[in-house]
Order: C-alpha cells, then sequence, then structure tokens
DNA sequence: CGTTTTTGACCTGCGC
DNA sequence: GCGCAGGTCAAAAACG
C-alpha cells in the first residue's frame, strides 16, 4: 500500500538519463513516468489514509466516552464506524502511552512485555470489545510509584500485544529494551526503531482499512488502472 | 514461607 | 435510579 519511496529515488536517479532516444533511454523515461503515476496514485491513496485518521482521531476524542484510555482497544462498539484506533499517533492526554509488542508465538498466553521494570499484576478482565483478556499491571514499586499498565491483544491483529502505560516512573528502571512507540514518534530514534514502527503501523492501517468498503473499491480502482496502464506501455 | 498470580466480588462512572 | 462496562480489591491458590 505504501510506495518505498527510498527505492523509487533510487531508480528515478539512474545513470541511464541522456536524452537521446536510445532503447535504454526509452525504458529509462518510460519508468519515469510510471514512477510519476504510481507515486501520485500513492500520495492520494496517503491522503485518503490521511483523512480517515483525522476521522478517528475525533471518535477518539468524543466526549460521549465515560473516560480516556478505556478505549484503548477496539474502540470500533459503533456500528457505523468501524475503524479501530490503532492507528492514531497522539494522544491528548499526557502521562499515557501505547506501545505496540509483536508476539511471534500465538500460543503464548502470558502477556508479558519486558520493559525494563518490574511489574505486579492485579486484575484481569475480559472487556466487551476484544475476546482477548486484559491484564492490569501496578509497578512493583507501588504505592510510591504510580505507573500502571494494561496489556491486551490486538482485536485486529493476534500477533500484537497493545501496552498502555499511565504515569511516569519515579526511579530508575532494571534495564532498558526498545520499545515500539506509537505515542511519541520522538522516541523513535534509530532507523530500525521507525522501520518496526511502519510496520506496525501499516499493519494496523490495513487491518482498519479492510473493513471500509469505499476504501476497498478505491483501492481496487487504482491497483487495476495502475496495472492496465502498466500493460499498456 | 514470602511473593506473585488468579479470580470472583465490589466499586465507580456514564448513558439511558 | 438502574444497568452496563471498566477498573480495583482481596482472599485463595500457586510457585520458587
Amino acid at each position: 500500500m505504501v510506495l518505498d519511496t527510498s527505492r523509487a529515488i533510487d531508480l528515478n536517479v539512474t545513470p541511464f538519463h541522456k536524452t537521446d532516444d536510445t532503447p535504454m533511454s526509452l525504458e529509462n523515461k518510460k519508468l519515469k513516468e510510471m514512477l510519476t503515476i504510481v507515486w501520485d496514485k500513492n500520495t492520494t491513496l496517503q491522503n485518503h489514509v490521511n483523512k480517515l485518521m483525522q476521522d478517528n482521531e475525533v471518535l477518539l476524542n468524543n466526549p460521549h466516552k465515560r473516560k480516556f484510555g478505556q478505549c484503548a482497544e477496539g474502540c470500533a462498539s459503533g456500528s457505523t464506524e468501524n475503524l479501530h484506533d490503532h492507528g492514531s499517533l497522539k494522544r491528548p492526554n499526557e502521562g499515557i502511552t501505547r506501545v505496540y509488542r509483536r508476539i511471534d508465538d500465538l500460543s503464548d498466553k502470558s502477556m508479558v512485555v519486558k520493559d525494563g521494570y518490574q511489574w505486579r499484576k492485579y486484575g484481569q478482565k475480559v472487556t466487551r470489545d476484544n475476546p482477548s483478556p486484559r491484564a492490569y499491571y501496578k509497578c512493583s514499586f507501588a504505592p510510591s510509584c504510580p505507573v500502571k499498565k494494561k496489556v491486551q491483544r490486538s482485536v485486529d491483529n493476534d500477533h500484537l500485544l497493545v501496552v498502555i502505560y499511565e504515569g511516569e516512573h519515579n526511579h530508575e528502571s532494571m534495564e532498558k529494551e526498545p520499545e515500539i512507540q506509537t505515542s511519541s514518534i520522538s522516541r523513535l530514534n534509530s532507523p530500525m526503531e521507525m522501520l518496526k514502527y511502519d510496520q506496525v503501523l501499516v499493519e494496523q492501517m490495513a487491518n482498519s482499512l479492510r473493513r471500509k468498503p469505499d476504501f476497498i473499491e478505491d483501492l481496487a480502482d487504482a491497483i487495476s488502472s495502475n496495472i492496465l496502464e502498466y500493460e499498456l506501455f
């Protein structure tokens, strides 16, 4: 869905860009035109996605919700809007951080997320919008440390654990592990972290968008027209 | 035996 | 005021 722009740019700067009419030059010209078309379509799609995410943000900030944070998983209780909030990047409340962790072993039900801190589980609950239980943890330094976290499998993707941290630790962690931050992009420092972030984000958006029939039609149109144009060359 | 996890009961806030 | 759903408590069980 998302074009690999770095590759596109590499293709666009081939050493064969003389203005003569050699077969290689013609080929290069065609490739450039194709790239322009694909790029335009990609931009259109991304605009569409941005619009959907903005709509989703409006839903998240809907004051009808009981309390912020409770809509952490599967806000799709509304029958008309079936988008989930996993793609949202910013939260209105400070001190609340969402982290996505990938699970490789689906049979592992422990929902243990190693984040460098010690946690004590104090509850577990099955929520209405997600069949997998939500686990509640307090920092083991409580009550001096007020931090809590909630861990639940993503309703969209079994391979993802959604971890919601509330509050800030007032002590040092035992060990630090890299996390996939989605609430604070500034914490994605390395290219590898950015790559992981993109991967997770794309998965979430794809899962959400699959539920939008209009978008599927648009996507199908874009792909089919793209293929036709490609075959014309 | 101390610590952690489990789990049913209870509390709280919100919508109707 | 009632019902619902999420969050928390606390006793019992499990574990090292």
